[in-house]
DNA sequence: ATACCTGGTATCAAGGAGGATACTACGATG
DNA sequence: CATCGTAGTATCCTCCTTGATACCAGGTAT
């Protein structure tokens, strides 16, 4: 996941690279609600993620600013991640996502009801 | 670029999958005006793109069903391509993503001049 | 005759993302 | 003493996407 490039400024293809990791989409709408722990998100994905994946997706969202880190210093360890500033503002762009996936499912049932 | 899974008929989910080609979030912003030919749209990318990964990934955006693909008998070959009804509902999605690739570019920029 | 135009397809190579597995620290619990 | 729980990292392997290149049709321009 190379990042961090933003060829020509524009913002299509900057969103593009920042939506490019597998999961990023969903990970931004888990953290929606507040901070949620690693082990705890890895619960929440909707198809089986290993925690070293789970883990890279985190690394390269945090890189790129839109989510917080924060550890806590317990046995066993407490790491909690949270939306940051720019992270929040992306919530208008999950809300528009959420809304279209919704339709173009629905949209995909009738097509293939159509066919049969 | 394996489609059309709707894994859980999660919407966020569903959007990432078709959101995951390179390229498709700048073929669906370019496709708003109106219908485009190919080697119009090969042209207007920002980034140098073969006509070969141009090729399929308007065909994966076509078997997703968000674009629609015309072809008119001429010599030379005239193809254009345009939104489907499901296609044009994605532009609220691009609104709110120009907005936000917008805001991040400038929160980009803020952070690394602050690191100098 | 040759090159050029469009809009492709076929094939191969390279790179990167994701998955699987093993390993880590440190304490609590059985 | 051994295992569990958390939150990872390090490695390796594999598959997928992309990129590069060559080739195609069929008519027109030089």
């Amino acid at each position: 996941m190379v990042k961090r490039d933003l060829t020509g400024l524009c913002p299509y293809v900057t969103s593009q690279k920042v939506l490019s990791g597998k999961w990023s989409i969903y990970l931004l709408y888990l953290l929606q609600e507040g901070p949620v722990r690693f082990n705890e998100l890895q619960r929440k994905m909707p198809e089986d993620i290993t925690h070293t994946t789970l883990s890279r997706q985190l690394k390269a969202l945090e890189w790129e600013g839109l989510i917080v880190r924060q550890e806590f210093s317990q046995i066993p360890p407490r790491v909690e991640y949270s939306l940051s500033e720019i992270g929040m503002k992306f919530e208008t762009v999950l809300e528009a996502l959420g809304d279209w996936g919704s339709e173009y499912i629905e949209f995909v049932k009738n097509k293939d009801t159509i066919k049969k």
